[in-house]
DNA sequence: AACAAGCTCAACCGCAGCAAT
DNA sequence: AATTGCTGCGGTTGAGCTTGT
């Protein structure tokens, strides 16, 4: 490479690891801790860098990692994570216990940015392709290099040089997540306040700032989306007092989660919460996840779809007009290489993400008119919280308790 | 069998933020 | 206020492996 390193300065090794440097390292880590990182190679006998010997520490040999494949629950964490925090490994990788930012990094550069892709999203927007590719010009079909630089990089560079305050391109160019999260994190304060279940909970002081906004809500009240999610007791959102938590919607929350095992009887959940939870029959994925069997009209997978694709001429839904474009689009998508069940996906990615669908239902937008920035047009924009248009298509009523709760909650979204 | 292309993953790099001086 | 050192992060690289021709 021959770049500047410490390394190459202080003429220290470099490349794989051996192991008998991996059983230095980690004898002296086990014995002293590491302290000082820059002081460790020194102290450990080793002809390597402090940062060389953090990273290995951090990404191999530390004892709390899980190894193996990732589980199709992890994926999809990652997945849902994404969407929200973009690039950020190391907050996604909080959401994994024994999973590595670069691990993450990893799976999602050469696995999950292909499936999205193979599905008709853009695994930059997490919108899917078409929608992106038409904003653009000089764009391929299916987010591949075009002249050298991909449909995504293109999009990019398009939203870098059309601002002007620094901050990162991502931060435009994804789901307004922001803004979604941020009536729950109200909703979440104001049930607190009366609750006796905070025990465990260091809510954090500002938390409904009514003049903060919502972006400073979740990025700066809660530095990270970890601190939201761990702090966020599952059934304060999911339910109110008329509708307290079942054993079988407990139930489901376990299959969604089974990765990570946590005590779902207990009073709250100190776990971080994947984002779905918050609509549970949301199956923002392929549909290989379980569906709840409690739930009204979830009762088989079949007929999940069968609502979903009918939702398509509801014209009561504030998702029509975006459901029938969307249709169009993965039917084109689906030209190509796609199955039937790679265009349901990638529908129920965007129709049924909860991401997506509460921003929507914060801006009042659907959801990719949300992403555009373009206003709905009125009709489909009711003024208030449309319950009854999200039971067709989210047929969830655990859904339907959430905003109901968040009404609740704070009126007005 | 040989080669190329694609993929995976460990490790490196530069940079930014922070604290100490 | 400027400098220095440390840490953590995200982007990138490249060796080794797998798969396809």
């Amino acid at each position: 490479m021959g770049r500047h390193s410490c390394c190459y300065k202080q003429k220290l090794r470099k490349g794989l690891w051996s192991p008998e440097e991996d059983e230095k390292l980690l004898r002296h880590i086990t014995k002293y801790g590491h302290g000082c990182w820059s002081s460790v190679p020194k102290q450990a006998g080793l002809q390597r860098c402090g940062k060389s010997c953090r990273l290995r520490w951090i990404n191999y040999l530390r004892p709390d990692l899980k190894r193996g494949t990732f589980s199709q629950e992890e994926e999809n964490l990652i997945i849902e994570l994404h969407a929200v925090l973009g690039n950020r490994w190391s907050q996604i990788a909080a959401q994994l216990p024994g999973r590595t930012d670069n691990e993450i990094k990893n799976l999602w550069n050469s696995c999950l940015k292909k499936k999205l892709r193979q599905s008709g999203i853009d695994p930059v927007t997490h919108k899917p392709l078409l929608e992106v590719e038409n904003n653009g010009d000089n764009q391929d079909r299916d987010g591949e290099k075009v002249g050298g630089v991909s449909s995504n990089e293109l999009n990019l560079l398009k939203s870098e040089s059309s601002r002007s305050d620094g901050a990162s391109s991502y931060e435009q160019n994804r789901p307004s997540s922001s803004t979604v999260i941020a009536p729950y994190n109200k909703a979440y304060a104001r049930d607190m306040e009366g609750s006796s279940s905070t025990s465990k909970i260091n809510t954090p002081t500002n938390f409904i700032s009514s003049d903060c906004s919502t972006k400073d809500l979740f990025l700066d009240t809660y530095t990270t989306t970890s601190d939201f999610m761990t702090y966020f007791p599952l059934h304060n959102i999911n339910y109110n007092n008329n509708n307290p938590p079942t054993n079988e919607s407990c139930r489901w929350f376990s299959t969604q989660t089974q990765a990570r095992p946590f005590d779902i009887n207990t009073t709250e959940f100190t776990f971080p919460l994947s984002t779905s939870s918050f609509l549970p029959n949301s199956v923002c994925y392929k549909p290989s996840l379980p569906v709840p069997s409690d739930d009204i009209s979830m009762n088989n997978e079949s007929q999940y779809w069968e609502a979903t694709a009918s939702n398509h001429s509801n014209r009561n839904s504030p998702f029509n007009s975006l459901h029938n474009n969307t249709s169009v689009s993965y039917q084109m998508n689906m030209m190509g290489s796609q199955t039937t069940e790679e265009a349901r996906w990638a529908d129920e990615y965007l129709h049924g993400n909860p991401i997506v669908m509460l921003a929507a239902l914060h801006n009042h937008q659907a959801p990719e008119s949300l992403c555009n920035d373009i206003k709905p047009t009125s009709h489909l924009v009711p003024d208030a919280l449309p319950h009854h248009h999200f039971q067709p298509l989210q047929t969830s009523a655990i859904f339907t308790r959430d905003i109901q709760k968040l009404t609740a909650a704070f009126g007005h979204i």
